[in-house]
DNA sequence: ATGCTAACCTGCGCGC
DNA sequence: TGCGCGCAGGTTAGCA
Protein backbone atom coordinates (compact mmCIF):
# COMPACT_ATOMS: atom_id res chain seq x y z
CA UNK A 1 0.00 0.00 0.00
CA UNK A 2 0.12 3.54 0.11
CA UNK A 3 1.89 3.80 3.42
CA UNK A 4 0.90 5.70 6.14
CA UNK A 5 1.37 9.04 4.92
CA UNK A 6 0.25 8.41 1.54
CA UNK A 7 -3.16 7.18 3.43
CA UNK A 8 -3.34 10.10 5.49
CA UNK A 9 -2.76 12.83 2.54
CA UNK A 10 -5.43 10.93 0.42
CA UNK A 11 -7.98 11.31 3.36
CA UNK A 12 -7.10 15.19 3.94
CA UNK A 13 -7.36 15.69 0.44
CA UNK A 14 -10.64 14.04 -0.04
CA UNK A 15 -12.36 15.04 3.34
CA UNK A 16 -13.26 18.68 2.31
CA UNK A 17 -14.96 17.20 -0.49
CA UNK A 18 -17.15 14.41 1.45
CA UNK A 19 -18.14 16.50 4.39
CA UNK A 20 -21.90 17.27 4.36
CA UNK A 21 -22.04 15.21 1.39
CA UNK A 22 -24.22 11.91 1.00
CA UNK A 23 -23.54 8.78 -1.47
CA UNK A 24 -25.82 8.85 -3.64
CA UNK A 25 -25.21 5.25 -4.61
CA UNK A 26 -22.34 2.91 -5.24
CA UNK A 27 -21.38 1.94 -8.84
CA UNK A 28 -19.45 -1.86 -8.11
CA UNK A 29 -17.58 -2.31 -11.22
CA UNK A 30 -15.64 -5.33 -10.03
CA UNK A 31 -16.09 -6.68 -6.26
CA UNK A 32 -12.67 -8.84 -6.35
CA UNK A 33 -10.70 -7.29 -4.05
CA UNK A 34 -8.53 -8.83 -1.00
CA UNK A 35 -12.43 -9.87 0.21
CA UNK A 36 -15.69 -9.07 -2.03
CA UNK A 37 -16.80 -5.44 -1.88
CA UNK A 38 -19.58 -5.22 0.92
CA UNK A 39 -23.03 -6.22 -0.49
CA UNK A 40 -24.49 -3.60 2.00
CA UNK A 41 -23.02 -0.71 -0.03
CA UNK A 42 -25.45 -1.13 -1.97
CA UNK A 43 -28.08 0.07 -0.08
CA UNK A 44 -26.87 2.90 1.36
CA UNK A 45 -28.53 5.58 -1.20
CA UNK A 46 -28.19 9.13 -0.30
CA UNK A 47 -26.68 8.37 3.27
CA UNK A 48 -25.19 11.29 4.76
CA UNK A 49 -21.30 11.06 5.39
CA UNK A 50 -20.48 12.15 8.81
CA UNK A 51 -16.98 11.67 9.14
CA UNK A 52 -13.58 11.32 7.42
CA UNK A 53 -11.14 9.30 9.69
CA UNK A 54 -7.90 6.84 9.44
CA UNK A 55 -6.65 4.65 11.77
CA UNK A 56 -3.84 2.99 10.76
CA UNK A 57 -3.71 2.61 7.11
CA UNK A 58 -7.56 2.56 7.07
CA UNK A 59 -9.76 5.07 5.58
CA UNK A 60 -12.94 5.47 7.25
CA UNK A 61 -16.31 7.28 5.97
CA UNK A 62 -18.70 7.25 8.83
CA UNK A 63 -22.48 7.31 8.61
CA UNK A 64 -24.98 7.58 11.12
CA UNK A 65 -25.66 4.07 10.83
CA UNK A 66 -22.38 2.09 10.59
CA UNK A 67 -18.95 3.36 8.58
CA UNK A 68 -17.12 2.15 4.94
CA UNK A 69 -13.71 0.81 5.89
CA UNK A 70 -11.22 1.65 2.84
CA UNK A 71 -7.61 -0.11 2.71
CA UNK A 72 -5.39 0.81 0.02
CA UNK A 73 -4.00 -2.60 -0.11
CA UNK A 74 -0.65 -1.70 -2.18
CA UNK A 75 -1.42 -0.10 -5.25
CA UNK A 76 -4.61 1.56 -4.81
CA UNK A 77 -5.82 4.97 -4.66
CA UNK A 78 -8.80 7.46 -4.14
CA UNK A 79 -9.55 10.17 -6.91
CA UNK A 80 -11.93 12.75 -6.53
CA UNK A 81 -12.96 13.91 -10.46
CA UNK A 82 -15.80 15.03 -12.46
CA UNK A 83 -18.41 12.24 -13.57
CA UNK A 84 -17.48 12.91 -17.46
CA UNK A 85 -13.47 12.10 -16.64
CA UNK A 86 -13.49 8.76 -18.63
CA UNK A 87 -13.15 5.78 -16.25
CA UNK A 88 -9.25 4.19 -16.22
CA UNK A 89 -8.34 0.60 -16.46
CA UNK A 90 -8.47 -0.72 -12.28
CA UNK A 91 -11.18 1.93 -11.42
CA UNK A 92 -12.92 -0.87 -9.40
CA UNK A 93 -15.83 1.37 -7.02
CA UNK A 94 -17.20 4.41 -7.95
CA UNK A 95 -18.95 6.81 -5.06
CA UNK A 96 -21.61 9.00 -6.30
CA UNK A 97 -21.83 11.82 -4.30
CA UNK A 98 -24.46 14.69 -3.99
CA UNK A 99 -22.16 17.57 -4.92
CA UNK A 100 -21.84 16.12 -8.13
CA UNK A 101 -18.39 14.45 -8.10
CA UNK A 102 -17.26 11.17 -8.06
CA UNK A 103 -15.17 9.44 -5.68
CA UNK A 104 -13.12 6.67 -7.96
CA UNK A 105 -11.32 3.61 -6.64
CA UNK A 106 -8.26 2.24 -8.34
CA UNK A 107 -6.21 -0.91 -7.34
CA UNK A 108 -4.15 -2.67 -9.98
CA UNK A 109 -3.15 -5.53 -7.67
CA UNK A 110 -6.29 -5.65 -5.42
CA UNK A 111 -5.07 -5.84 -2.31
CA UNK A 112 -7.41 -3.33 -1.12
CA UNK A 113 -10.53 -3.73 0.17
CA UNK A 114 -13.93 -1.49 0.62
CA UNK A 115 -16.24 -2.92 3.65
CA UNK A 116 -19.37 -2.07 5.60
CA UNK A 117 -19.29 -2.36 9.36
CA UNK A 118 -21.56 -1.34 11.57
CA UNK A 119 -19.22 -0.69 14.22
CA UNK A 120 -15.90 -0.03 12.95
CA UNK A 121 -13.91 0.25 16.29
CA UNK A 122 -14.31 -3.45 16.68
CA UNK A 123 -14.18 -4.20 13.43
CA UNK A 124 -11.73 -7.60 13.47
CA UNK A 125 -9.49 -5.91 11.35
CA UNK A 126 -9.36 -2.59 13.35
CA UNK A 127 -9.93 -4.24 16.78
CA UNK A 128 -6.37 -5.03 17.33
CA UNK A 129 -4.29 -2.56 16.23
CA UNK A 130 -1.54 -0.81 18.42
CA UNK A 131 -1.86 3.03 18.99
CA UNK A 132 -1.10 5.81 16.12
CA UNK A 133 2.78 6.29 15.76
CA UNK A 134 1.85 10.45 15.51
CA UNK A 135 -0.12 10.08 19.16
CA UNK A 136 1.21 10.24 22.87
CA UNK A 137 0.64 6.35 23.04
CA UNK A 138 2.80 5.69 21.19
CA UNK A 139 6.53 6.07 23.33
CA UNK A 140 9.82 4.48 24.48
CA UNK A 141 8.17 2.89 27.65
CA UNK A 142 5.71 1.89 25.59
CA UNK A 143 7.89 0.18 22.82
CA UNK A 144 10.72 -1.47 25.45
CA UNK A 145 8.01 -2.76 27.34
CA UNK A 146 6.20 -4.61 24.84
CA UNK A 147 9.66 -5.60 23.49
CA UNK A 148 11.45 -7.30 26.31
CA UNK A 149 11.79 -10.95 25.60
CA UNK A 150 10.91 -10.64 21.61
CA UNK A 151 12.96 -12.70 19.59
CA UNK A 152 11.39 -11.13 16.60
CA UNK A 153 13.81 -8.59 14.72
CA UNK A 154 13.30 -4.96 15.35
CA UNK A 155 12.33 -4.34 11.93
CA UNK A 156 9.48 -6.90 11.97
CA UNK A 157 8.60 -5.71 14.87
CA UNK A 158 8.47 -2.32 14.21
CA UNK A 159 6.01 -2.96 10.93
CA UNK A 160 3.90 -5.20 13.43
CA UNK A 161 0.35 -3.31 13.44
CA UNK A 162 -0.82 -5.03 16.75
CA UNK A 163 2.60 -3.24 17.80
CA UNK A 164 2.39 -0.11 15.99
CA UNK A 165 0.21 1.24 13.11
CA UNK A 166 1.04 2.51 9.62
CA UNK A 167 4.81 1.67 9.93
CA UNK A 168 5.44 0.09 6.52
CA UNK A 169 8.74 -0.98 4.57
CA UNK A 170 10.04 2.46 3.75
CA UNK A 171 10.07 4.21 6.84
CA UNK A 172 10.88 1.15 8.35
CA UNK A 173 14.10 1.11 6.72
CA UNK A 174 14.12 5.06 7.09
CA UNK A 175 13.64 5.25 10.94
CA UNK A 176 16.70 2.39 11.40
CA UNK A 177 18.53 3.67 9.31
CA UNK A 178 18.41 7.37 11.50
CA UNK A 179 18.52 5.94 14.93
CA UNK A 180 21.87 3.95 13.81
CA UNK A 181 19.79 0.54 14.68
CA UNK A 182 20.75 -2.70 12.30
CA UNK A 183 17.11 -4.36 11.24
CA UNK A 184 18.25 -7.39 12.02
CA UNK A 185 18.89 -6.79 15.76
CA UNK A 186 16.55 -8.57 18.08
CA UNK A 187 13.78 -6.66 19.14
CA UNK A 188 14.50 -7.37 22.75
CA UNK A 189 17.54 -6.68 22.83
CA UNK A 190 17.32 -2.92 22.09
CA UNK A 191 18.62 -0.65 25.01
CA UNK A 192 15.65 2.15 26.06
CA UNK A 193 18.02 4.94 24.79
CA UNK A 194 17.82 3.05 21.45
CA UNK A 195 14.13 2.95 21.62
CA UNK A 196 13.77 6.51 22.26
CA UNK A 197 15.58 7.51 19.89
CA UNK A 198 13.70 4.56 17.46
CA UNK A 199 10.50 6.39 18.34
CA UNK A 200 11.50 9.89 18.03
CA UNK A 201 12.57 8.97 14.44
CA UNK A 202 9.35 6.81 13.70
CA UNK A 203 7.39 10.13 14.76
CA UNK A 204 9.67 12.74 12.56
CA UNK A 205 10.13 10.54 9.19
CA UNK A 206 6.09 9.63 9.45
CA UNK A 207 5.14 13.65 10.10
CA UNK A 208 7.73 14.77 7.65
CA UNK A 209 6.24 12.41 4.78
CA UNK A 210 2.38 13.54 5.76
CA UNK A 211 3.35 17.22 5.49
CA UNK A 212 5.03 16.58 2.48
CA UNK A 213 2.47 14.89 1.17
CA UNK A 214 3.32 11.55 0.93
CA UNK A 215 6.27 9.59 -0.79
CA UNK A 216 5.57 9.13 -4.37
CA UNK A 217 6.30 5.71 -6.16
CA UNK A 218 5.18 4.08 -9.18
CA UNK A 219 1.00 3.72 -8.47
CA UNK A 220 0.35 6.07 -6.19
CA UNK A 221 -1.44 9.82 -6.96
CA UNK A 222 -2.59 12.09 -4.15
CA UNK A 223 -6.09 12.44 -4.53
CA UNK A 224 -6.24 15.37 -6.65
CA UNK A 225 -4.07 13.93 -9.08
CA UNK A 226 -0.48 15.79 -7.81
CA UNK A 227 2.69 14.06 -6.84
CA UNK A 228 4.10 14.15 -3.46
CA UNK A 229 7.55 14.62 -3.51
CA UNK A 230 9.29 13.48 -0.25
CA UNK A 231 10.93 10.32 -2.81
CA UNK A 232 14.20 12.34 -3.29
CA UNK A 233 14.87 12.00 0.95
CA UNK A 234 14.73 8.60 1.22
CA UNK A 235 18.16 7.63 2.84
CA UNK A 236 18.40 3.71 2.44
CA UNK A 237 14.73 2.93 0.99
CA UNK A 238 15.79 1.62 -3.21
CA UNK A 239 19.17 2.57 -2.54
CA UNK A 240 20.89 -1.28 -1.76
CA UNK A 241 24.49 -0.91 -3.59
CA UNK A 242 24.76 2.77 -3.54
CA UNK A 243 26.77 4.71 -1.22
CA UNK A 244 25.52 5.96 2.85
CA UNK A 245 24.75 9.55 2.50
CA UNK A 246 26.28 9.57 5.95
CA UNK A 247 29.33 7.94 5.90
CA UNK A 248 30.03 6.29 1.86
CA UNK A 249 29.93 2.75 2.69
CA UNK A 250 27.91 0.95 0.57
CA UNK A 251 24.45 0.05 1.45
CA UNK A 252 23.38 -3.62 1.97
CA UNK A 253 20.75 -4.83 0.86
CA UNK A 254 19.05 -7.99 2.59
CA UNK A 255 15.36 -9.90 2.57
CA UNK A 256 13.74 -10.31 6.04
CA UNK A 257 10.92 -11.85 5.99
CA UNK A 258 10.31 -11.77 2.09
CA UNK A 259 10.70 -8.21 2.32
CA UNK A 260 13.43 -5.88 1.19
CA UNK A 261 16.04 -4.40 3.86
CA UNK A 262 18.44 -1.69 2.92
CA UNK A 263 21.01 -0.70 5.66
CA UNK A 264 24.58 0.98 6.39
CA UNK A 265 26.67 -1.60 7.73
CA UNK A 266 29.18 0.99 9.43
CA UNK A 267 26.39 3.46 10.67
CA UNK A 268 23.60 0.89 12.20
CA UNK A 269 24.71 -1.97 14.88
C1' DA B 1 2.54 -17.75 22.16
C1' DT B 2 5.79 -17.47 18.07
C1' DG B 3 7.21 -17.72 13.56
C1' DC B 4 7.40 -18.87 9.00
C1' DT B 5 5.06 -19.46 4.25
C1' DA B 6 1.65 -18.91 1.09
C1' DA B 7 -1.77 -16.32 -0.64
C1' DC B 8 -4.26 -12.53 -2.74
C1' DC B 9 -3.11 -9.70 -7.95
C1' DT B 10 -1.09 -6.73 -11.90
C1' DG B 11 2.67 -4.32 -13.87
C1' DC B 12 7.28 -3.20 -14.71
C1' DG B 13 12.18 -3.65 -15.55
C1' DC B 14 15.80 -6.58 -16.67
C1' DG B 15 18.52 -10.20 -18.96
C1' DC B 16 18.58 -13.06 -22.76
C1' DT C 1 10.35 -7.31 -30.22
C1' DG C 2 9.16 -10.96 -27.02
C1' DC C 3 9.54 -14.14 -22.97
C1' DG C 4 10.45 -15.48 -18.46
C1' DC C 5 11.77 -14.10 -14.07
C1' DG C 6 11.85 -11.50 -9.90
C1' DC C 7 10.28 -7.84 -7.49
C1' DA C 8 6.92 -4.11 -5.75
C1' DG C 9 4.09 0.47 -0.83
C1' DG C 10 0.34 -4.76 2.80
C1' DT C 11 -1.68 -7.93 5.66
C1' DT C 12 -4.10 -12.07 6.82
C1' DA C 13 -4.79 -17.13 7.22
C1' DG C 14 -2.96 -21.31 8.10
C1' DC C 15 0.17 -24.54 9.60
C1' DA C 16 4.54 -26.19 12.17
Amino acid sequence: MPELPEVETTRAGIAPFLEQTAIERVRVHNAKLRWPVSDELAQLNGAMIRSILRRGKYIILGFDNGAILIHLGMSGSLRLVEPSYERKKHDHVEFVLSNGKLLRFNDPRRFGCILWTEDWPSHPLIRHLGPEPLEDQFDAAYLYRLSRGKKTSIKQFIMNSEIVVGVGNIYANESLFLSGISPKRQAGRISKVAMERLVDNIRTVLGKAIQQGGTTLRDFVNSDGSPGYFQQQLFVYGRGGEACKKCGSVLKEIRQNNRASVYCPQCQR
